[in-house]
DNA sequence: TCTACGCCTG
DNA sequence: CAGGCGTAGA
């Protein structure tokens, strides 16, 4: 049992503010600023789009066969021996992956091609790699001799000298410009071919040359563009990096490899010299590379690799971080829906908790989910009638001369509750009054029947439920006169002069905008089946790094940014990284399932995709904040990647029937301690019992709820749930000051209201996949 | 009969 | 969180 030591001695919530400290300027597009862009020749774009091209560019070998798996993946009519059959293949590939040989007699012509291709190529790059060191101890005494003789022989060949001379410091000041692109375009690239093309590892004579080879190609490609080929690269480049950048992979290098040679010595000879015998980064990326690919096989470097590898992600993360932010901040800005962008995020700190700021966003919430909503809300309440309907026979029934008495419109006044409410209650029904008797319209949910004079005595003999430590603190912060469903409680308690606001708590997350939108890519990464070729330890690189995970995404998600999508994403989508969390969450999903797709890992021995994850747990508590009656229907609608069976839509719904307990229990729980400090304070009971019956996000029950269905408190809690907790609080609260809990069924009265208050869920959580990781 | 709910229990 | 149980509605 929770016992409230339990519940309050939970850690704050974690906090990882996402790589927060990298200004712009590590932006790839740093380069190129100041220059009117071309939208793809923006270094930054193509690295973005690059990471974030869903069908993109990670897989050659087996790429297809995800692509066509993941597709399948979207069709909820989806044959499930179908299903199957893809699965195993999947497997099979796996597991061949390890024995070089086995795979490449059973892996398909494509991948048998593109592996061949691979070995061509890396055979061919190592050699440019010795060339490419030749030319530079053969160059740079070269180089030397030719300034001096320059200098000794003025006449001569002067012209094209300095013609040389001209187009070398060109070539210097695009080297230099373009090192620091190549960095970062290596560092998400590697990383992201490292995830990639980690099958490869185990193609030890293919892996390195060939991951590198295709580094070094896009560096190519990145330095032609720029001083090299011009155009032509440039259309190229833009063709690898936002079409499909592996799919114009081999083409390209055939048709480079027409002028290679020459390419070779000019472009890549360069920034080959840095990249190989300058900065320490190369070294570590080379080391990360071989120890990633090569597992470890190569001594060199791997120890290097495992810190690159971290840096790496820090890196990488927050490099598409900050530009994906950018351009949500652009979106947002465009769309208008500024109260909700970047700003809105960093206004999710409690202060925000203040007036303005948090019907600001409720506002924002409803804009989001009044597109989707509407019907949806409709509907909702057409299906709570239903349920309203049968509960409230069910209520009527049992509630036959109980103590709730309908007939009786009843508005208590403060001063009418006075006396009675010091009479004692019956002794065999804990606090029944008699003069209490009729239950508030269940629309009025907030009583004015606490009067400061009140002198009643302790309506409960249970033992205190106050929270220990951090009881709710005076927080007479104001209470929102909340739209409609906390409309009734505004006007039943005066909001209290505002008091200064109470030391915001941790907040939930001041993170960007970026970091629910890397939830979607994230979400709909899981969704897609875990890579074949990818064995078990990418994971730990991907868990913890939506871009990385998006970055592979299947051609299932055909553009990116997915930006028209964005609004509908839930503003309070934001996902920290959160290192291991999603290990953890997909953990046993690791182990079963992967993450969210259901149909990964969940298979039975049959590969019917079965059973729900700790990630559908963890949806579905989220979903909770909109929805604690939702139907079956709504579930199946939003866990599209859950087969359901009558066991699986009985342990759904009994998901949700677990979390109204808790929910009802801990409203009871503080309504009553309430209840009994209200009577117990005798300065100035009122306020004190009136900031105990708001929910702020401030308050220890909303750290209690966020705690239960946030646990890592990756997903801002939506406005309306808090009215609504608060709702249901002042229900419980009258319910209990008026003796009505005395009735067995009392708490139905509750149910029904709360049940009439559910929201449409967000869009956002139609997608396969958790939106909070 | 099936489904869903709530309560209780472990 | 799940299982068992009783209840209620369709």
């Amino acid at each position: 049992m929770d016992s409230p030591t339990d519940l309050f001695e939970d850690s704050a919530p974690q906090i990882h503010a996402f790589a927060p400290n990298h200004n712009s300027t590590d932006l790839p597009a740093q380069p190129s600023a100041g220059r009117p862009p071309p939208a793809f020749r923006s270094p930054g774009f193509p690295l973005i789009h690059h990471l974030l091209q869903p069908g993109g560019a990670p897989r050659r070998i087996g790429g297809q066969l995800n692509t066509n798996l993941s597709t399948h993946r979207h069709q909820e009519d989806r044959n499930v021996e179908e299903d199957r059959g893809e699965r195993d293949g999947e497997v099979e590939q796996v597991m061949d992956g390890g024995e070089e040989g086995a795979m490449e007699g059973e892996d398909s012509l494509l991948g048998v091609k593109k592996r061949h291709n691979d070995a061509a190529l890396a055979a061919e790059w190592s050699q440019d790699v010795l060339k490419v060191k030749r030319m530079k101890l053969e160059n740079r005494p070269r180089d030397g001799e030719a300034e001096e003789g320059g200098r000794r022989r003025e006449g001569g060949r002067e012209g094209k000298r300095r013609e040389r001379e001209e187009l070398k410091e060109q070539l210097e000041e695009a080297r230099e410009r373009l090192q620091a692109l190549q960095e970062k375009v290596w560092r998400a690239f590697g990383e992201k071919h490292m995830a990639e093309e980690e099958k490869k590892r185990r193609c030890r004579n293919r892996g390195e040359d060939a991951g590198m080879m295709e580094e070094e190609d896009i560096t190519e490609g990145m330095y032609d563009e720029e001083d090299i080929d011009g155009g032509e690269m440039e259309k190229e480049t833009f063709s690898l990096l936002s079409v499909s950048p592996f799919d114009n992979f081999h083409k390209q290098r055939e048709e480079r490899q027409k002028d290679g040679e020459r390419r070779i010595e000019r472009g890549r000879g360069l920034h080959l010299e840095d990249v190989m015998e300058g900065a320490g980064l190369w070294l570590d990326c080379g080391g990360l590379v071989r120890g990633d690919w090569h597992g470890g096989m190569e001594d060199e470097g791997e120890e290097g690799g495992q810190k690159f590898a971290q840096a790496l992600k820090v890196e990488l993360g927050s490099a598409v971080a900050r530009v994906i932010d950018r351009v949500l901040r652009l979106y947002t800005e465009m769309t208008d829906v500024t109260p909700s962008s970047p700003p809105a995020a960093i206004s999710f700190l409690p202060s925000d908790t203040g007036n303005d700021g948090g019907r600001e966003r409720g506002v924002w919430m409803g804009l989001l989910t009044r597109g989707i909503g509407e019907e949806k809300m409709r509907g909702k309440e057409e299906k709570a009638g239903r349920q309203d309907g049968g509960r409230e026979k069910q209520l009527q029934k049992r509630s036959n001369g109980s103590a709730l008495h309908p007939g009786q419109p009843h508005r208590t006044d403060p001063s009418d509750l006075t006396m009675p409410l010091a009479v004692q209650r019956s002794p065999d029904m804990r606090k029944a009054h008699p003069l209490l008797g009729p239950p508030l319209s269940t629309h009025h949910p907030n009583l004015s029947l606490h009067h400061p004079s009140l002198s009643r005595p302790p309506p409960l003999s249970h033992p205190p439920l106050m929270p220990p430590a951090s009881q709710p603190k005076d927080l007479s912060s104001s209470f929102h006169p909340s739209s409609s469903s906390s409309s009734s409680s505004s006007s039943s308690f005066p909001a209290p002069p505002p008091p200064p606001p109470p030391p915001p708590p941790p907040p939930p997350l001041p993170l960007p905008l970026l970091h629910y939108s890397m939830q979607q890519l994230f979400s709909r990464s899981l969704h897609h089946p875990q890579l074949p070729h990818l064995p078990p330890s990418r994971k730990d690189y991907m868990n913890s790094d939506p871009f990385l995970e998006f970055s592979s995404h299947p051609s299932s998600h055909p553009s990116f940014p997915p930006l028209p999508m964005l609004g509908h994403l839930d503003p309070s989508l934001h996902r920290h990284a959160h290192g291991g969390r999603e290990r953890g969450m997909r953990g046993d999903g690791g182990l079963r399932g992967g993450g969210m797709d259901g149909g990964d890992l969940y298979l039975t021995a049959g590969g019917t995709q079965e059973g729900l994850s700790p990630c559908h747990l963890k949806k579905a508590k989220l979903m909770f904040f909109y929805a604690r009656y939702p139907s079956s229907n709504t579930l199946k609608t939003y866990f599209p990647d859950v087969k359901f069976n009558r066991c699986v839509t009985s342990q759904m719904i009994k998901w949700f029937s677990n979390f109204r307990e808790f929910f009802y229990i801990q409203m009871e729980r503080f309504a009553r301690q309430a209840v009994r400090e209200a009577l117990t304070r005798d300065g100035a009971p009122r306020l004190s019992r009136e900031s105990q019956l708001r929910v702020g996000r401030d308050t220890e029950l909303y750290r209690i709820l966020n705690m239960h269905y946030n646990k890592s408190n990756v997903y801002q809690v939506p406005e309306r749930f808090i009215e609504i907790s608060e709702v249901a609080l002042r229900e419980f609260y009258s319910a209990i000051w008026t003796g009505r809990d005395s009735d067995p069924c009392w708490k139905k009265g509750i149910y029904k209201v709360i049940c009439k208050l559910d929201s449409p869920v967000p869009d956002a959580f139609r997608l396969p996949g958790c939106p909070v990781g």
